[in-house]
DNA sequence: TAGTGGTCTAGACCACGTA
DNA sequence: ACGTGGTCTAGACCACTAG
């Protein structure tokens, strides 16, 4: 006789209770509004301890399956309404994705005083860098970006090299953990527009205004004219679960 | 001398610690990739037990603003590309969000055999609900919605009062916890189209084709033209912390 | 080998809600 | 009064990584 040692293939006592809960709840078999097992009748359950359930319980809340109430009790939490959810608003890691070859042309690029309406929006009187740039998908062009920034987020946002970075890409590297409000609808360009993009008049194009600001103030305000590939939007639904 | 007892605002140890370290992140202290402390080191400097210390750790982990290797250390994670998000997937409810009064006229509304791609589509053979709703907001059409469903999702769908409740909340309450993807693009109006949704030719539409399925089963796919306000869509934009 | 994170236990005290 | 969740401790054993 000889002892072999094996790898036992151990699932976190943890994960168990978390499986066992969600897989009750997908399955349909505990409906929003249901009182789940109590942490003291989990510990038996499973032979934890009361940590352990605690813990698995908690996770669970932050996700947004639970909600639990102190002295009260452990519930199924409501299905949080759907949201739709878009990645690469980057649109050379866009391009990137898809295989494509990006390039970029400088169509404007300076420091000026703000107008009456830019003043308001960046609650400030000081220079606005402004750039407009031609992005195109393997020479074809699919976005014209028109940026306004404020000089105090990238100081040096005149001597950025704009063709291989995109000035979203930099202001993530300078200033990640940010917000913003996106606003996106169906246009018609005009003259000046279509001749950038290449594209006659009667196509349909989409217009994006991007605004991200750190807690203080408003960095940037971007519109994009999306043309061709760049006009349709891929993004995923969902709701229920996770925390967002 | 009296003794009096006050209510002291105790800010939980587990906070604590994740404050501490968020702060640290976001005030660009702590840089992607840098080593933070070890559970060990917080301890003594918080006076906390192990537990307290990991599961802080952990719920930042979870969150998306540290990533941790066994035996290596905790490191602060590389800020997440951005993503926008979009809510009131539900006509309904964005119209009445913006205190608008909503009306839909039904179009069509039949069970019918599928064509050969919707039945590739569905992977089913078996009849499809197909209805087409005019959504109206104060009496101007907004949302031309042409759907196809799987009846087996919802039995008694040809039923179900398609003027009152969108197909999409009721299949939100039948079907909470599924996902979907959408694709979203400016279009041209065709004849019909425009004379839905009573607009004169040029002006520009949305398009959006949402698909929703269960783990098993595509459930429905939905064709949504928009025109006027109904075009137009907000959303905010988010990185670095949260996982999603 | 020393240090890291991953997991778990057994017990404790508290605040809260229901009855 | 009793059961609930919220929080925390002081230990323990393990697997992994690095020097």
């Amino acid at each position: 006789m000889k002892t072999v040692s094996v790898t036992v293939p151990t699932v976190a006592l943890r994960a168990q209770i978390m499986d066992h809960i969600v897989g009750h709840i997908t399955a349909g078999e505990w409906a929003s509004g249901d009182l789940v097992p109590a942490e003291r009748e989990l510990m038996t359950q499973f032979g934890a301890s009361r940590m352990t359930v605690h813990n698995a319980l908690r996770d669970l809340t932050s996700r947004g399956f639970l909600t639990r109430r102190k002295g009260a009790g452990t519930y199924v939490a409501e299905p949080r309404p759907y949201a739709s959810h878009f990645d690469h608003l980057d649109i050379i890691e866009e391009i990137r994705s898809r295989g494509g070859a990006h390039s970029a042309k400088i169509i404007r690029r300076e420091i000026r005083m703000p107008t009456k309406e830019e003043a308001a929006e960046f609650s400030s009187d000081g220079p606005l860098f402004h750039a407009v740039v031609l992005h195109s998908e393997n020479g074809e062009p699919i976005e014209l970006e028109d940026r306004l920034l404020d000089p105090v987020s990238i100081p040096d946002c005149v001597a950025v090299d704009l063709s291989n970075r995109s000035l979203f890409s930099i202001l993530m590297l300078v200033r990640p953990y940010r917000e913003g409000s996106e606003r996106v609808r169906p246009v018609l360009l005009n003259a000046d527009e279509r001749k950038f993009l290449g594209v006659r008049a009667g196509e349909p194009a989409l217009e994006i205004v991007r605004k991200t600001w750190t807690p203080e103030r408003i960095i940037t305000i971007a519109r994009l004219l999306r043309v061709r590939e760049g006009a349709c939007l891929i993004g995923q639904i969902s709701s229920g679960g996770q925390a967002c």
